[in-house]
DNA sequence: ACAAATATTTAGATTTGTCTAAAATATAAT
DNA sequence: ATTATATTTTAGACAAATCTAAATATTTGT
């Protein structure tokens, strides 16, 4: 597979949320980058190679095959991401273009020593899982921090509120994008949680609670 | 730059032999594995873009900038052979096809993390000096064993007597290829030397030492 | 149900990198 | 100095991936 058709597999893949649902041309050209018109040629012959399902006017999903593909891409993906925070000290949002390219190596090896090399992880930077050799991997979801049960480990991926006062108060305590967050307690009588960041425990009201975003996989 | 226009200079610049000799177009495409048609074509492309200087019928130079950018690939070339190795535990023959992708991965930052995570290696795996960022570089060369002074370092990369017998003994002796090996003494009476390779003290006769081929960098 | 709007595909062109076959140039041999 | 051989370039073609403009199909609104 050529690194365009291996592109363009991955998108269908992530429109496809997962559970390969049938995606349409414009989403995929919207996502690409590309028109619509080169999503109908590129779809054509990737259906040619077995690697998806198209009915003209109708969409396109992905075989088992192409789930396949699909998978061992963001296995990759997600795997150089981890590599750039931990080993090579990059941040948060700056991994991804460069994981971009790096899905594209061609190396059973590689993987598999970089998978060693890390220690076996099970989520990358975002939050997101990382799908096993064999393609199995837990579904993430997004929740805010208040919705969550006590023990709950997430990852902070966002923030509903972005007002000046907010951000800075995040600032001030010391949380950032990015953080590993763990739920140790929380006040029944006003919703108030205690909670490990960075090593640190912190104690946050609900309001705070309900204005971050945490990705967590069960 | 694409990944094939990568590949032209960089093969330019390992036959002009660093000293930027004008190369020809059989020797290019016997290189890249292409047809002569074919080199003319992109050499012609290369010279618009002042990355060589060509004269038809007369072969192809790098220019100044062609030289920066061959070199910026030979130090990510073998930055990821360290990496491979070091890091990711493969062993001396394994890593060229794989760098040969990873050489044309964009990313500044990642270069430079890379070569702060590796700590800053000299030489790659085979004994080959890593060009610095600006490009500089010691040259290597490769002499038998009984050639060099006391006191020289270097990586075991080839054998000039092939036979079973001699293979045997570099096996018994836990010789190998892309060993570091550092001569301590020789002695004047019979030219045999001490050495150490790969932390062990060891005694070979000057037969052996003649046989023996190591990768230096003055 | 039918016109209007939207989505999708087709036709034809372009760029990149490659190829084969033929022509042009350079080098070697007599 | 001519001829023969080897090297290099040109001409024309092709596959991959893209684009624009036009044609076709689907969906939406009344
Ligand atoms: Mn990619
Ligand atoms: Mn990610
Ligand atoms: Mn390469
Ligand atoms: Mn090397």
């Amino acid at each position: 597979m050529t690194l365009s058709e291996e592109d363009y597999v991955k998108v269908i893949y992530h429109l496809g949320k997962g559970d390969n649902a049938t995606v349409s041309t414009n989403a995929v050209a919207r996502q690409m980058q590309t028109k619509p018109s080169s999503v109908t040629d590129m779809v054509k012959k990737l259906s040619e190679k077995g690697v998806v399902n198209y009915r003209p006017y109708k969409g396109v999903s992905l075989t088992e095959y192409g789930k396949k593909v699909a998978l061992s891409l963001v296995r990759k993906h997600r795997l150089w991401e981890v590599f750039l925070v931990d080993k090579l000290d990059f941040s948060w949002d700056e991994v991804h273009e460069v994981a971009e390219q790096l899905e594209h190596i061609k190396s059973e090896k590689l993987v598999d020593q970089l998978d060693k090399h890390l220690g076996y992880p099970t989520i990358d930077p975002h939050g997101d899982p990382i799908p096993s050799k064999n393609g199995e991997f837990k579904r993430a979801i997004k929740k805010t921090l208040n919705e969550v049960p006590v023990g709950t480990n997430g990852i902070c991926v966002g923030v509903k509120d972005s007002s000046a006062p907010f951000l800075k108060f995040l600032d001030k305590n010391n949380i950032a994008l990015g953080d590993t967050i763990l739920v140790i307690d929380k006040e029944e009588f006003d919703g108030s949680l205690h909670i490990q960041i960075k090593g640190n425990d912190l104690h946050i009201s609900d309001q705070i609670a309900t204005n971050l975003y945490l990705k967590i996989t069960e």
